[in-house]
DNA sequence: CCAAAGACGTTATGTTATAACATCTAATGC
DNA sequence: GCATTAGATGTTATAACATAACGTCTTTGG
């Protein structure tokens, strides 16, 4: 089980290196670490979470070091911020260019990533009605995914 | 042109009181004074300002002071925070229950506050098919507002 | 009046994020 | 190769955002 987990993560972090190769970027180490860290995660990861795993290995790590892969990850569109939380996730899809909808869980903190042109469509539309330019949007939605709403009592923290 | 906008902001305030009582509140002065704050500014505040504000009336003021009046104008529905930019600003219709969608310019730092039901029900559908209950939305749109895209330079801060 | 609940005062602290500047490293041109 | 330079990282300090905790006051209902 951890040996399929470990391959997962390993070929997502190769796609996500050439996927920064194409856009002239590197995947530094620091920056792999941190993706890896959110790749790994159950749910969203806190930036001072972040940094502690970080400093396990590297204990002279500071903030900067970690704010610094975030702001690499979520501008090359491999983790996205939630800014409801405060906490990052890896994006499920950073290969096609998508408006992401996150459902967050209240309960067990998983978030699912998913992706509605037309809905994005719908509220690009909404605003331009309004004479506004949409440069960025963020659909952030909190409530109960379906285990927790189904009583399951394995997925609090 | 002071006087409409005091005799509006009265109406408002007014309104809002209540409001509060129809839910068995009450508009305290500290309420009403961030409202009134939210209310006369032209865009979002950020707490600590309205916490500046209120000092230049109250010195003694503290950030509990301002983030207790905050928690209860978001609580009541009188207020919204803008997760995206750690900020405030008074709901434009209180009144009437609604799925707000937050179109923030991030040039004047103006915000539109739009109502479309049908965008929030085709979110809430989109959850759904995952097995995720909605409990709560925000969506928040960065982008330029009809002044700022069309080039006037009156707006900027 | 008395008790309970809610609002507020006050101090301290926790949490999130960035400024500023030094140093190191890697790609580029010569 | 070697200098240049842009990008990345190290490091210290601090800014910005938010809440815990506890005491007091005020209102309200019994």
């Amino acid at each position: 089980m951890k040996h399929a987990h470990t391959h997962d993560l390993e070929h997502d972090l190769l796609a996500a290196a050439q996927w920064c190769a194409k856009r002239g970027e590197k995947l530094t180490d620091q920056r792999r670490e941190v993706l890896a860290l959110l790749l790994s995660a159950q749910g969203s990861m806190k930036a001072y979470d972040l940094l502690a795993e970080i400093q396990k290995q590297r204990p002279t790590a500071a903030p900067p070091t970690v704010y610094r892969a975030l702001d690499f990850l979520v501008t090359a569109g491999l983790a996205h911020k939630l800014e409801s939380k405060n906490a990052f996730v890896a994006c499920c899809d950073f290969e096609h260019p998508h408006h992401g909808l996150m459902l967050i869980c209240d309960r067990c903190h998983k978030v699912t990533e998913l992706s509605d042109e037309r809905l994005a469509a719908r509220l690009a539309e909404d605003a331009a009605g309004h004479g506004f330019s949409v440069a960025a949007q963020d659909i952030e939605v909190r409530g109960l995914c379906r285990n927790c709403r189904d009583g399951d009592t394995k997925g609090a923290a």
